[in-house]
DNA sequence: TAGCCCCTGGACAACGTTGTCAACTGCGGG
DNA sequence: CCCGCAGTTGACAACGTTGTCCAGGGGCTA
């Protein structure tokens, strides 16, 4: 009765199957799966020495063996760019949130902004047979993924649009933002304005130069090139674009940058600068109010761009059949005092 | 030669196998995963014959049988409080890292720091065969994962220890930063110094409590109790216990705040006050330097953390055996201003 | 009491892959 | 000319689960 240790050799990793529940239960092996999946047609009694059996042996089901036979996995893959970073901790949780809500697991990787280690990333959660794909892409070119969403499994590009191929994608408005962020800092009497974005290839990088561009053109406003940098948001590299910027022959009275990495260095390099120069950053982030003056910026809603994304994908798995779509999350500009400096 | 869509009926959403690779090539279903895997013994001529099938018909090897008949997953699971935490964020992308040197994928899942959650997640990964995994635990009862560790999968806790098992565990040094943090603000003259941390059940939060009491004490000064709140960190919670150290019959002159979110609404408690309190903060955050005055924060290394704690999972892994292992990794404290004003 | 139905339980195949082992080829040496 | 050998190749079982289908037994009705 308590002969927990008994004949059945339990080697050291090793686990016990419904075979071995089976035999201990003296029932048939089609019985404990029922018990395990809480399928009717066992009786009470049944029921209760499997259960015993279960826990005797410590047996948990082998999902790989589950997924085998059924062919869902209950998983669904994320690609993001880092996982470190502040804007995609939140995306990546609220994705999380919607498959839990789903019955599913999330797989995630970092893509590092490199274009192969997202493709091997995807390819590696296609081979895991992931029901679905959120993904941030970092490449520009995603026909080799064709085979596998034909082969059904179900993608949402998010925060950029896929290359080459028609798919779902979930975008915040960052031509609207950039544009609304400009036409902030004009109001407010700039004229000379610069802007710091990500590397070209990147889409909302492109995008939010591009409402730069307009709101500026939109003023009768002349764009000097000296004024525009889009490369690596590395410290390094920012701080030297900023300060070139502001020494320039034509030097910026305010600067536009292009994302949260941007502004972080900005303000620093601001810090140091004896004149006030006014600044929007698109993205908001944690304490962009204490600082002083407090940041301004174009704040994108994070949460909401994967709880969108997620839930467009779960429509998909559910069998809704319709053309990709486009969904557009609108920005908010968020005046808090760095964006109002005068010139 | 050019006939991609032939006989075989592939229906949306059924993908090719091995079976049909080899049909479609005409050589046996061991000669194909020989070449999927890279196996020696097939002559350049069969190889290039079976890699045309493989392109033609999109296959991709099935990871899920594959998994099922090795025994090994080649991923690992990651079970955390908050993925959208800033400290969290770091950590993990820490433990992918390191999980892709080993050529593993990361599963991981939030568990709201919620026991019960905590649970659920990680026998889901338990089920799924994770090769191992990595636990920041929110429940203080483990028990539950003796049956899993003792059948093979590899368990590092990280930042607090495991519940009533023994198991490797990463901590960082609380109770010594803590200390170091109170002390430092001793030494700028302060006598009455107010904690506000965690919830108590939190082991964190203990030890550091544990820190201020030892700092305290060493220095020769009383405790008045109306100086110490353990709770929720939700900032309606924190902004009513700063309120109330600081307009209490015993007002404190200086405040050391458990952790990062205790501490960013500490700032704007304080930044209403008309005198200031000098502030020192648990985990560093972005812009502490930037916020006027800038906070002196205890740093811990989370990424230090993630890495530590993902080498000892793979040691494991690789079939070290040695008793669990305790890893203690120090913190820093930054002064950056907040911690040196004066009562 | 025969006949029938329902309820429970089990035998068996299948999911797609990999490990084992044997068969086949062509070649060189005795 | 035959034997053995090395190098390829494929047939088959197994991994652990679930779906299908059938068998046995008990209770009910005619």
């Amino acid at each position: 009765m308590t002969d927990t240790a008994q004949g059945t050799s339990r080697r050291y990793g090793t686990r016990p199957t419904m075979k071995d529940v089976a035999a201990r239960a003296g029932v048939g092996l089609k019985t404990v799966s029922r018990v395990v999946n809480g399928e009717p047609g066992v009786t009470p009694d049944t029921e209760r020495r499997v259960q015993e059996a279960i826990t005797a042996l410590g047996f948990r089901r082998n999902d790989s063996a589950r997924i085998l036979r059924k062919g869902r996995t209950a998983s669904i893959g994320l690609v993001l760019e880092d996982l470190a970073d502040p804007f995609y901790g939140p995306l990546s949780r609220a994705v999380e949130e919607v498959a839990r809500d789903h019955g599913a697991l999330l797989i995630n990787g970092s893509s590092a902004e490199d274009p192969d280690r997202e493709q091997e990333l995807v390819l590696a959660l296609c081979a895991r047979r992931v029901d679905g794909l959120v993904v941030i892409p970092a490449g520009d070119d995603h026909r080799y993924l064709e085979p596998e969403i034909a082969a059904g499994i179900a993608t949402v590009f998010v925060d950029r649009p896929a290359g080459r191929i028609d798919a779902d994608v979930v975008l915040s408005d960052s031509f609207g933002g950039a544009q609304e962020a400009v036409a902030h800092l004009i109001a407010h009497g700039h004229r000379r304005i610069g802007f710091i974005g990500d590397q070209p290839r990147i889409h909302t990088a492109k995008e939010r130069l591009r409402g730069y561009r307009t709101a500026m053109a939109a003023a009768g406003l002349p764009v000097d090139e000296s004024w525009v940098t889009l490369g690596s948001t590395a410290p390094e590299h920012v701080r030297a674009a900023a300060t070139a910027m502001l020494d320039g022959p034509e030097p910026v009275t305010a600067l536009f940058a292009g994302n949260n990495r941007v502004t972080v260095t900005a303000v620093r390099v601001l810090r140091e600068r004896p004149r006030p120069v006014a600044l929007v950053g698109f993205d908001d982030f944690e304490l962009a109010d204490l600082v002083r003056p407090a940041i301004t910026v174009v704040a994108q809603d994070a949460a909401r761009l994967g709880r969108t994304a997620a839930g467009l994908l779960f429509r998909r798995l559910d069998g809704i059949d319709e053309p990709p779509r486009r969904v557009e999350i609108p920005t908010r500009l968020i005046a808090r005092g760095s964006g109002e400096i005068r010139p």
